[in-house]
DNA sequence: CCCATCTTTCGTACAGGTACGCAAACTGTT
DNA sequence: AACAGTTTGCGTACCTGTACGAAAGATGGG
């Protein structure tokens, strides 16, 4: 829904050099899959995500649009890589890892900072599950961390699962106020309620969670489900 | 992102009247808001939420695409209540209310199953807080239920905000990973763990959630964010 | 009954993503 | 060097949402 306009950076030709032969046609590997996500990360620092197009990328590097294709898929392709590189930048906790809570609330948090910050990242996160480099540096190190604290392998498994369920969609919530207009009508309860979303509440529901997870790896896991799977709908096998 | 194709649906004239004067233009009043969102929850559940574009809309009520935009702000106007009216369908509980984790434990299950069958809905529920009237049935069916159950206003408002974030947050990672293949690599355990989403995890956290929420109605709130807010992020001011 | 005014429909046009396939440029073979 | 095969750049064209503004129909005052 292309409804936000541009403005500039799409000017034809500035920045551009395309000196190539008298084709007009640029050089030759003039461009590189490295040279698309360099230049995108750029352009995303400058003018933002939603500014953030393959025409104004193509021409900033003064390319055709379509020549871009040759090295990325499509667009999400761009802004996964693009992602990854970003996350490689601010993932990493600075608490002590043996205070397993701390550690792992601080990359819960830092997460969700980054989410709530960079909308292309968001966007990739409730894309598809991330598995790029960096965030496989995450995850290492968080199950690391888990499987320590937890004892058990499955236990860390779970708990993984849900620091991720609820940090990205915490974020995903986060994001999503921001820059929103109660309207007009004066339902500030309704309002308030259902954008009850905040950094402190993260931490509070993190706190729960966490909670949660350690005294559920000492209880048979067996319990947890406790009566779910409503009969008002199709049963599914209990996975896990 | 217009990537996937369509095929039918955008007959020009398929299906369609348009039996107005010989001016060829559309009688009066033909199209009314409720003509349109009808329509739309009429399209949506023959072709699907990627195949409803506004030319389809347009061609299948026999009218000119740009028609459209006098009764509706845009296309996420038009999704938004054609989710309001999906969502009146199916949101209330079966349980008993006075089995408060039944009642609420139905309704999380109910919305997040709807989100993840119905990708309009996910959109819409990622994009801003929903405060449509079926919502809002919803959201004072659970505030009267939390409220009884953890007796405090404020206990109620924010197991609500904790119970909407997991919810909305789950789906949003369930739905994603839906039709998500596992490419070639044969990396499982970090796809596993990516992707460990399903409506059995979804029990399990929501478990962890209520029996947190519970325990905390009852503890003072000052304890809860337990030297939260680390360091290393700006200071925010804590709400509550 | 005629004209001013308001409402509604819609023609035109633009920006964005990208499928398709041609042609230029490089590579290796004989 | 001549030719075949591959890689790479990109022209063309289509689909999407929607801004803008003109024109057709309805309404009301004189």
């Amino acid at each position: 829904m292309p409804a936000r306009k541009a403005a500039a950076v799409t000017r034809p030709a500035a920045g551009s050099r395309r000196q190539g032969g008298p084709s007009g046609r640029t050089p030759w590997g003039t461009i590189s899959r490295d040279q698309v996500i360099a230049t995108a990360v750029r352009v995303l620092e400058e003018v933002g995500f939603e500014q953030l197009t393959i025409r104004g990328l193509a021409s900033e590097m003064g390319v055709a649009p379509m020549s871009l294709y040759r090295h990325v898929r499509d667009k999400d392709d761009i802004i996964d890589e693009v992602t990854d590189r970003l996350l490689a930048r601010v993932w990493a906790p600075a608490a002590d890892p043996s205070d397993w809570r701390a550690y792992i609330a601080e990359a819960a948090d830092r997460l969700r900072d980054f989410l709530v910050t960079e909308p292309a990242a968001l966007h990739v996160y409730l894309s598809h599950p991330v598995m790029s480099p960096s965030a496989r540096d995450r995850m290492d190190a968080m199950m690391e961390v888990l499987r320590t604290a937890l004892g058990d392998e499955q236990a860390a498994r779970r708990a993984y699962g849900a620091l991720q369920t609820y940090t990205i969609g915490f974020a995903a919530l986060e994001a999503s106020r921001a820059g929103w207009a109660p309207s007009e009508d004066g339902d500030e309860l309704a309002v308030q309620l259902a954008a009850y979303t905040s950094p402190s509440q993260f931490a509070r529901g993190l706190h729960y969670l966490l909670a949660g997870l350690e005294s559920g790896s000492r209880t048979p896991p067996a319990a947890a489900g406790g009566g779910q799977t409503p009969c008002w709908r199709r049963t599914e096998a209990m996975d896990s």
